[in-house]
DNA sequence: TTATAAAATGTAAGCGCTTACATTTTTTTG
DNA sequence: CAAAAAAATGTAAGCGCTTACATTTTATAA
């Protein structure tokens, strides 16, 4: 590994001094042309990439943030990643990206990792987050926003919406069209509010119209098909099943969906299936799934934007909510009157 | 933002030389129990976290390795690199992660980000790189793997399997079951070595039995659901259509399945329909997906292992050849003799 | 043309850590 | 118990960059 040039190499390479090198590295208009030439020819010979840890110590920037995303494994939150990093590289930001698994405690030591790497401003899944994790961000005076819900308290910095309420618009659908019979498969709860909200949504929305949730319609499960399947088979195994189902997610709506295809029960007549996140798969579905659309690129997009304008001390709303709308596809429909 | 605690500060608040706080930090066992525990408190007391950039500079190591996958959009590469993410972990080493988008030259671009990010250690997609790149990664000496394909060569280092051999199983089997009719719906091939092996394997079994992968029966399109039932359209439009599709991957292959399913083409009497890549969904389909099996997590942590014994001056086998093993389903069957 | 303001450039002091080497303390040995 | 060897600790010189400030060059005004 020989050792590669530095700033001061270039330097003298062009006949210059090292603070100019640095000017036209950061502010290219503030040096003249002949010498930016100068300049540009030493760092093609030299084949010279700027050291990013001396500049970080020197400047006390990174330009990179972090974000710390439940999983990996999900569609939706890649897309969501996806949008969020496109908007940084924009502005040359690099994203750091970590994974907690779902678990707060773990993702408290992610955003420990993310500042010894000296991220500038940190993008976060959910409003619940261990009081460590804020002790940590506040005692830096860090940047941070939470996505994929959003705090109407308007306490928290975030960019997303209401899981509560766009769960509650499921439900309050399904009874429309005539279920009483509602189960819901939810993802688990613990420690995910995203997840912890919707469930609230769904059931509040039923008792608004006089029904309830029975605690053997209430099933958490993991988001995975396999699990979706299974939940679905522990609600077609009870004496009176439900005619429709509220699920967690997309993943567990596959699943559920997979299981009564498998099981021959016809969907939508025999039973109702609404999903959450409205994956592009989703709509490809035979039958289409009904669920919720999360604007998931948009909210990346728009997460960037606010930590860029906090970086940049332009002033920007502490709090963006967006929609989520109820989609109305092929596996909803009135309940079958029971022979 | 108020100051952080250094180092320095640590030190005094221990009283001990800073030397003594830094050997604690990186080598526990050097410092005396007594001395320890002084450190440890100040630690504690001042809520000290270490200045990554700083410890960059002076020991000329990050700690971080970075990984360039064309997209986070595709459920296997997500696998993958969280695999590889957590063995990274488990040695206190950061993964900074890129997207390329299947494009070669913006690669290039995002490797020259990881490198000014001073990335120990890189993780690439595929054997086919820009010249560009190579050139960046040799001048510095800096280690890196080639995963999801496998270089016969052996000139590069890679964990990975043989996309070509692969590829050519499947068409191989679908000639033994009786099919003379067969179409492949391939991913876009430009600047994609594993998209195009696979292309060429299919096409070289099929000629190795006397077969010919008809022009009209060859369409490229991203991986992408709806391009997969676009693509299916257009095979079961023709004057006839093939009897057999091999996919390039899960994805486009569940976009074929989806159309014939909205077409009434019967799975797997009329149409057998093959993928590449064993996403944890296609067993759940109905039926069931036959496929290849990529072991992606496995993959993930095997790269992992290799770059960081090349970090750690650990010998280790610069190729690792991974089996790719065709998973028969519920997809596939020999073909019905045509009316 | 010369004085003056403005722009461009250079000088050099750190940023917070690691580490070679020097020094001190502890352990081992004869 | 002293001398030698080993272990622990301290000292201080950078790592490659940015940036405040000083200096020089160029543009503008009188």
């Amino acid at each position: 590994m020989k050792k590669a040039p530095t700033l001061e190499d270039v330097a003298r390479e062009a006949g210059v001094s090292t603070a100019s090198v640095s000017r036209y590295l950061n502010m290219p208009d503030l040096v003249r042309p002949l010498r930016r030439e100068k300049i540009e020819a030493a760092i093609a010979t030299l084949g010279y990439v700027p050291h990013g840890a001396a500049r970080a110590l020197a400047s006390q920037r990174t330009q990179t943030i972090g974000a710390v995303i439940p999983t990996l494994d999900n569609a939706i939150f890649a897309r969501g990643v996806q949008a969020f990093q496109r908007r940084l590289h924009a502005d040359r930001f690099t994203l750091l990206l970590a994974s907690s698994d779902y678990d707060l405690e773990d993702e408290v030591r992610q955003v420990d990792a993310l500042l010894t790497r000296g991220v500038d401003a940190l993008l976060l899944v959910g409003c619940m987050h261990s009081p460590k994790l804020y002790e940590r961000l506040d005692k830096k005076g860090l940047p941070y926003v939470h996505t994929w819900a959003f705090d109407r308290s308007g306490a928290k910095p975030c960019v997303g919406f209401d899981n509560r309420l766009a769960a509650s618009r499921v439900a309050t659908y399904l009874s429309d069209i005539g279920h009483s019979a509602v189960a819901m498969i939810a993802g688990i709860t613990e420690g995910n509010d995203r997840a912890t909200e919707r469930a609230v949504g769904v059931r509040a929305a039923l008792e608004a119209r006089g029904l309830t949730l029975l605690p053997e319609y209430y099933i958490e499960k993991p988001y995975d098909v396999a699990e979706g399947r299974s939940a679905m088979r522990q609600l077609l195994a009870q004496d009176v099943p439900p005619t429709a189902v509220i699920c967690g997610n997309d993943v567990l709506a596959l699943g559920a969906l997979l299981e009564c295809q498998a099981r021959g029960v016809s969907v939508p007549d025999q039973m109702s299936v609404t999903g959450f996140d409205d994956l592009p798969l989703t709509s490809h579905l035979q039958p289409s799934l009904t669920t919720l659309h999360v604007p998931a690129g948009e909210m990346g997009r728009r997460a960037a934007e606010y930590l860029l304008a906090r970086l940049g001390d332009v002033s920007m709303p502490d709090s963006t909510e967006l929609e989520v709308g109820l989609i109305v596809r092929g596996t909803t429909a009135p309940p079958k009157l029971q022979k």
